[in-house]
RNA sequence: GGGCCCGUAGCUCAGUUGGUUAGAGCGUCUGCUUGACACGCAGAAGGUCACAGAUUCGAGUUCUGUCGGGCCCACCA
């Protein structure tokens, strides 16, 4: 039977098909199971912020090649999905669509209101970011799939800062954070831009008290003198060093504060050499202030007027109190002047205001003994990264061992289980007596009990005396991803999975959230199961724009994955993910527009992106378009374009040619049988191409051990496209039409084909399952050396693994010379720009003319070549193109055929090439410290050179001389 | 300021432990509608491996420095 398939691989049929077929059929989903090996990995959870980019699609390819290559080898896999609620970023994305949309604040709303709000968002984006993976191919087991706020994760949150709080590894404390007057919130580190601003930067003097000196200092934000408590001179400055441990006064509020020698803070050659101390309201004050225990005086009320603290000026707003202060102090003789001066400050993304650093309680996890132990973990081989110098950038960050601060001024995210009450500890002895699940501590400096619990507490569980108040923040993002790889399966419930599938296999990420995620997953791990949580970790590559600028929505230089998939199919992007994914360079993705008009590609240029261009003329068509990128909304007047880049072109083209090979394949199994073959007894052109085969395996297998994405990708098409397409095929197209060959063709060609798509499944699983159906029709029971019945899918066909004594390098040497013999007979072809056959002389050993009349029919085919005589003492036709190697010498015959002349010029420079080789060979060989240190396999490597173009160009020069005779 | 990565063909990138004359894809040029594939086939052109030193018999590959690009962290009264 015989099956005809389109003439091109039609990308979105297969997509939809296959995807069905194999959820249908349940591959992705796993149990545990004793009797088999464990490979699991879990997701690094997308944000429900907005949909998949590039980015994610590098990442998820990436583990869904791992993941479909360890099914293939039998393993018990489990790909674990699922996504993030990314605090910070959703509650964002939700509050700027409720002011552009309904003009409201959260405040408007209130907290339960937007809290459900962003549920909305985060069910319409999980199921779209979930519709995504899915529709990239990505193997997970959906029926898994977590979410770091459903209850699975709750509940290993809350035991993990119960059993923190308990173990005494969580307290208050205070901390600068950026503080937003407007919004009146704190904002994230990542909220912020900063804006250069037409600023001051006013001089004024403190006088030193029991002296008649005073100390001047200037500063850009006067108001917050109210809160100095210090002035800072460097240590060794002559200036002042007098005066180190003497008081000022502040005038303004009448407070005494002490001069301190800080080398740290100060920089002597800046301004006047001494810098007014606010440890409450300036990042560097504040570490000042911790070394020298000064006190911190907070002077802001969350609005940004000044609090109860600034004495006369409370409850003046910041900027007017500034003016005042500035006026009171010239009134004082205190003012020595103003400049203006640009000032790069910091501004909220969200509202635009100028941001305050302000003091906060916070809660904080102490790091020093969890980040040891996650130090420990990598230094004594339990993680492993790779690449490996990805753990020098963990290990630095460790080492640091700061305090990691997990509050957060947000209503998104997971409730920090604090309670507050004052009252007698009797009352929490006598209401929590027995309960095991309830801890508590003094708050000294509020005078108030911090009551943890893993269950919420009713506020009136204390009576209506002491109500209880819970505290309103919520946990960083990070506390729950860090729970990630043991919170998925379902700790701290001692469940089958975790017990089978953790530690995990590998973890795969990018280079940024090494510390923020990676290192507290490890240290988590450790103190919530006693185990690593993973085994390996991959560091992918970024990918970047054709600037060599990462991709953002802000910028508009990103892709879409589903344009790419639309325009390209799946394979086709994900063959190019794997292909880019190398071990040093980030990946440079040209991006352009494709005109919705004529689909013409137009390069995005620089000055287009940031949204700076709204219309671009397509450059083919001159019809205008929108530039593809985050708009807000449809333009009715002008069409979007979808963005694309030529990259993707290979990947298509290489779907589409195993697509064809196969389609060859189809039209010439009229009459095959299964039966297993005798290697021993196989033409040498299949021996050759069962040994690619297996090296080619063997590679494959080792790359992915290490890795190496990239080469695999670049190994499998090679072997597909360069040597079974380019050769192999076209050699079994003679076989295929002599029917005493035939058969044997068949089954080699449909054996080699069968290895091709289980190699090229993890990466490609699409067009191979494809194929894969196709041949189950048609070919059901197949493989070498003996045929199997195929399983139902290619998903789930073993990993290939061919026999070690297939690889033949003699038979490799054997068809390399005919394909240079081949090669050699075009290029002359090409030269001349000839049709005819052409006669070709060989001058060679018995050995290699054998060899070659064993192949003379497939010289014949593939270089069209006539009359071909080899042998020691075949004679150079008068008239000939020459072509020669170590091995042999090639005539190729042009009687009447070629201008003597211009061979002649291309003998000539063909020989000067040769004695400029041999001039250089012979050179290295007459350093007598060559000969002495070398090896001397590569001495003898070296003379060999010598002997090789000595005879090519003796050979040369025997048919320059009978050019010369014409 | 600290750390890491990169600089190889017009473009995007490979190049395992140092060892003949440095590779691929795209683009360019030439010739092909050849019964799998023009998303293709056959060929060609195209490189001072950023620069300067050092180590070595030998350096794209190791070391030092310089220049250029990028990322992370810290900092910028």
């Amino acid at each position: 039977m015989t099956m005809e398939l389109p003439k091109h691989y039609d990308p979105r049929d297969a997509q939809a098909r296959w995807l069905r077929f194999w959820n249908e059929r349940g591959f992705f989903h796993a149990r545990p199971d004793p009797n088999r090996q464990p490979f699991c990995i879990v997701i690094p959870p997308p944000n429900v912020t907005g949909a998949l980019h590039l980015g994610h699609a590098l990442n998820n390819t990436l583990q869904d090649v791992l993941i479909r290559w360890r099914r293939m080898q039998g393993y018990n896999v489990l790909w674990m999905p699922g996504t993030d609620h990314a605090g910070i970023a959703t509650q964002a994305v939700v509050e700027r669509r409720l002011r552009e949309e309904e003009k409201k604040t959260r405040h408007d709303l209130g907290r339960c209101e937007l809290v459900q709000r962003i549920w909305q968002w985060k069910d319409q984006y999980e199921k779209r970011i979930l519709g995504q993976l899915s529709e990239l191919g990505c193997s997970c087991d959906w029926q898994r799939t977590r979410f770091t706020l459903d209850p699975i994760c709750a509940r290993a949150v809350r035991t993990t800062f119960f059993t923190m709080f308990k173990d005494g590894l969580i307290y208050r404390g205070k901390r600068l954070v950026n503080w937003d007057t407007q919004l009146q919130t704190a904002v994230a580190d990542d909220e912020i831009y900063h804006e250069t601003i037409k600023g001051g930067f006013w001089t004024f003097r403190y006088p030193v008290k029991g002296t008649d000196e005073f100390i001047r200092f200037s500063t850009t934000r006067p108001e917050t003198m109210l809160g100095d408590t210090a002035v800072a001179v460097h240590p060794d400055d002559e200036r002042y060093k007098h005066l180190i441990g003497k008081m000022v006064t502040i005038p303004l509020v009448n407070r005494d504060i002490p001069i301190i020698a800080d080398g740290q803070l100060v920089d002597p050659t800046l301004g006047t050499g001494a810098v007014k101390v606010t440890p409450a309201h300036d990042p560097n004050d504040y570490q000042c202030g911790q070394r020298h225990s000064l006190p911190m005086i907070n002077i802001l009320n969350p609005d940004g007027t000044i609090n109860e603290n600034g004495g006369p000026y409370t409850g003046l707003d910041r900027f007017k109190a500034r003016e005042r202060v500035t006026e009171d102090m010239e009134k004082l003789g205190l003012f020595d002047g103003r400049e203006d001066r640009d000032i790069d400050l910091a501004h909220s993304d969200r509202s635009k205001s100028s941001i305050e650093p302000y003091l906060s309680d916070q809660w904080f996890v102490k790091m020093a003994d969890l980040a040891q132990t996650a130090m420990d973990a990598v230094t004594d081989g339990q993680v492993k990264f790779f690449p490996e110098r990805y753990a020098r950038t963990y290990l630095d960050w460790l080492g640091e061992k700061r305090d990691w601060c997990i509050s957060r001024q947000l209503w998104w995210g997971h409730r920090i289980p604090i309670w507050y009450a004052r009252c007698p500890e009797a009352e929490l002895k006598r209401v929590f007596a027995g309960r095991d699940d309830v801890s508590w501590r003094l708050d000294e400096d509020n005078g108030r009990w911090l009551i943890c619990a893993l269950e919420d507490l009713p506020s009136d569980i204390l009576g209506p005396k002491y109500p209880l108040e819970q505290d309103p923040d919520v946990l960083d993002t990070w506390f729950s991803s860090a729970l990630w790889p043991h919170s998925t399966l379902g700790w701290p419930e001692r469940t089958p999975e975790l017990a089978y599938w953790y530690p995990t296999s590998v973890l795969v990420t990018s280079r940024d959230i090494i510390t923020l995620w990676v290192a507290r997953m490890v240290m988590t791990g450790l103190y919530n199961v006693g185990k690593v949580p993973f085994h390996h970790v991959y560091i992918h590559p970024k990918i970047l724009d054709g600037f060599g600028e990462s991709m953002s929505k802000s910028k508009g230089n990103g892709i879409d994955p589903l344009d790419i998939i639309e325009r390209y199919g799946t394979d086709a992007l994900r063959f190019l993910m794997v292909h880019q994914a190398t071990e040093t360079q980030d990946s440079k993705m040209p991006v352009a527009n494709v005109c919705p008009h004529c689909d013409t590609l137009v390069p995005i240029k620089q000055e287009h992106m940031y949204m700076r261009t709204r219309k671009v003329t397509c450059p083919n068509c001159k019809k205008p378009f929108r530039p593809g990128g985050p708009w807000p909304a449809p333009d009715p007047d002008l069409p979007t374009a979808k963005q694309a880049s030529e990259r993707f072109d290979m990947g298509r083209n290489f779907a589409n040619k195993l697509w064809n090979a196969a389609r060859f394949l189809f039209l010439n199994l009229e009459g095959y049988k299964p039966e297993a073959i005798r290697h021993q007894e196989l033409p040498i052109e299949d021996r050759w191409i069962l040994s690619r085969l297996a090296t080619t395996t063997a590679a494959v297998t080792q790359q992915l051990e290490s890795y190496r994405f990239s080469e695999v990708a670049r190994t499998i098409y090679d072997f597909t496209w360069s040597e079974f397409c380019d050769w192999y095929v076209e050699m079994s197209k003679r076989r295929l039409q002599d029917p005493a060959a035939r058969q044997l063709v068949q089954r080699v060609l449909v054996g080699v084909l069968d290895g091709i798509l289980r190699l090229v499944q993890p990466i490609m699983p699409f067009v191979a399952e494809s194929i894969w159906q196709a041949l189950n029709e048609t070919a059901f029971e197949r493989g070498v050396p003996s045929p199997e019945p195929a399983p139902e899918s290619v998903v789930i066909a073993p990993w290939p693994s061919l026999t070690e004594s297939w690889r033949d390098t003699a038979m490799e040497t054997r068809i390399g010379r005919m394909q240079e013999l081949i090669r050699a007979v075009r290029e002359v072809r090409n030269r001349y720009n000839l049709k005819m056959d052409l006669d070709v002389f060989v001058r060679c050993s018995d050995a290699i003319a054998e060899d070659f009349l064993t192949l003379a029919p497939f010289i014949a085919a593939l270089a069209g070549v006539g009359q071909l005589e080899c042998g020691p003492q075949t004679a150079k036709p008068r008239q000939a193109a020459t072509h020669v190697t170590p091995e042999f010498e090639e005539y190729v015959s042009l009687e009447g055929l070629i201008d003597p002349a211009a061979e002649k010029a291309r003998l000539e420079k063909q020989l000067a090439e040769k004695v400029k080789h041999l001039q250089a060979a012979r050179a290295k060989l007459g350093n007598a410290n060559f000969v002495e240190r070398a090896p001397a396999d590569v001495v003898q490597q070296q003379r060999d050179l010598v002997a090789d173009l000595q005879n090519q160009i003796r050979a040369i020069e025997d048919n320059l001389r009978d050019l010369s005779q014409e």
